[in-house]
RNA sequence: GGGUCGGUUCCGGAGCGGUCAAACGGGGCAGACUGUAAAUCUGUUGGCUUUCGCCUUCGCAGGUUCGAAUCCUGCCCGGCCCA
């Protein structure tokens, strides 16, 4: 079982009000812990995952999860964080998007004691009536202390006022939800106090917040679609597995931390001997990769992605689940890989083959003009990961 | 409504009549080194063509010219200033 004060810290930014969460945890009632999401693209990653599974924690405690499901705000686009206005997304996008976010969930959350709500519930039947007293309730001077409304405004950039209703609506949603506490990442303070300020307005007690970190990317910049640095939740085991590998060093106990079980004194020792060098990161990764596969598809799973992994890129076997491409007679390389997605197009395929990049059976290219017979049984292969078998 | 600056290849951003498929940086891809790490170094980054070359691309539509991303006209979109 979970202690407080590990729950309250491990893997946690910033607890607003921790004294009062405190308070609240220890009178034992069963506590509303609401979480948004927007369902800007279909999939989410294990960045998402941190705080499901800081949720999940609370779960087992006893309390109860509210899925916001923000169709509503996802038309309007989160602002934090952006430099320009984001495209608005429909509400068919918005309902395709989230159709496949609830399996992704309840890879995490336990179902049972999870309350899925959809904002269109509340604001679908909003009048501008309360529209309006809702943009009452907030002045300029307080969205223009979001640095990222502030920035925009300072650097004489589009802000649109729809984009500063943002965090009304999140606001709402806690007013709707009755939420005792909010979850959410660090990049979502603002958005999260405006609820607080909006719950105290309207004399009901204001939510606690819990703040989760942002974990970086395979690049080392924080996980984002945006920036395509992400771990996948659906991702299929192997990549998975090669994605964290490819992570940097230096996010290894953090990794730990919020994504895996192990003992918080074992993270700590793990972070000292990190720095003392007396541990190999390689190994601490394969353990990192295999747990997140673990968790995200099944402990069998990790143990086959880790094996094919060793085999591909630590011994340099072909993998072993190579796509056939079937031949009806002799076809020129460039043509081969066009067809079979090596390459985006023979222009690029020639840059490969130049850059050194194309392998036949092992042997690496030179020429334009190779052939391939069908039957030959052949790989090719582009790079380090792309392979295909011609028969 | 008026004035003014601007819309360039994935992004940022040069170019301002031919030598422009378009500098430079970022990102991506490939190679070297490795631990598919980081850092570093190298190459590459519209398509077709094994060469010659051809086609599409610089907000949109026309026009001037032997020739335009570059000049002109109209339109659309954005920033700033004035009202």
């Amino acid at each position: 079982m979970t202690t407080t004060d590990e729950l309250l810290t491990r893997g946690v930014a910033e607890v607003i009000i921790e004294s009062e969460l405190r308070q609240r945890l220890a009178s034992g009632a069963p506590l509303r812990l609401k979480q948004g999401f927007d369902p800007t693209k279909p999939d989410m990653h294990i960045g998402h995952a941190v705080g499901l599974r800081k949720l999940r924690k609370f779960q087992e405690l006893g309390h109860q999860v509210v899925l916001i499901v923000g169709d509503w705000t996802a038309q309007i686009g989160d602002p934090s964080g952006r430099d320009e206005t984001r495209t608005r997304l429909t509400a068919e996008e918005v309902r395709a998007n989230a159709e496949t976010y609830m399996e992704q969930f309840f890879r995490v959350i336990d179902r049972t004691r999870t309350e899925v709500r959809w904002q269109s519930e509340w604001f679908g039947k909003f009048g501008l009536e309360q529209a309006l007293d809702l943009a009452g309730r907030f002045t300029l001077a307080q969205m223009l202390a979001h640095d990222t409304f502030r920035k925009r405004y300072e650097a004489g950039t589009a802000l649109t006022i729809l984009e500063l209703m943002y965090p009304m609506l999140q606001g709402y949603d806690s007013v709707a939800m009755q939420a005792d506490v909010e979850f959410g990442g660090t990049d979502q303070k603002f958005n999260i106090l405006a609820g607080r300020e909006l719950m105290a307005q309207l004399g009901m007690v204001p939510q606690q917040v819990l703040l989760l970190p942002l974990i970086p990317g395979t690049d080392g910049r924080k996980m984002s679609k945006t920036f395509l640095n992400t771990v996948d939740m659906r991702m299929p085991p192997n990549e998975m597995f090669g994605r964290v590998m490819s992570m940097a060093d230096d996010v290894l106990p953090l990794y730990f931390e919020v994504l895996s079980d192990m003992p918080v004194e074992e993270v700590a020792e793990m972070r000292q001997s990190l720095v003392a060098g007396s541990i190999n990161p390689r190994d601490l990764k394969m353990r990192l990769a295999h747990e997140v596969v673990a968790q995200f598809h099944t402990p069998a799973d990790g143990d086959a992605a880790e094996s094919a992994f060793v085999r591909q890129f630590v011994q340099r076997e072909l993998p072993e689940d190579i796509p056939e491409h079937a031949l009806s007679a002799p076809t020129p390389l460039l043509d081969l890989m066009v067809a079979t997605k090596l390459a985006p197009s023979k222009a690029e395929a020639r840059r490969l083959i130049d850059g050194g990049g194309v392998r036949i059976a092992g042997e690496r290219v030179h020429g334009y003009d190779a052939l391939l017979q069908p039957g030959a049984g052949v790989v090719v292969q582009v790079g380090r990961r792309k392979f295909v078998r011609v028969v």
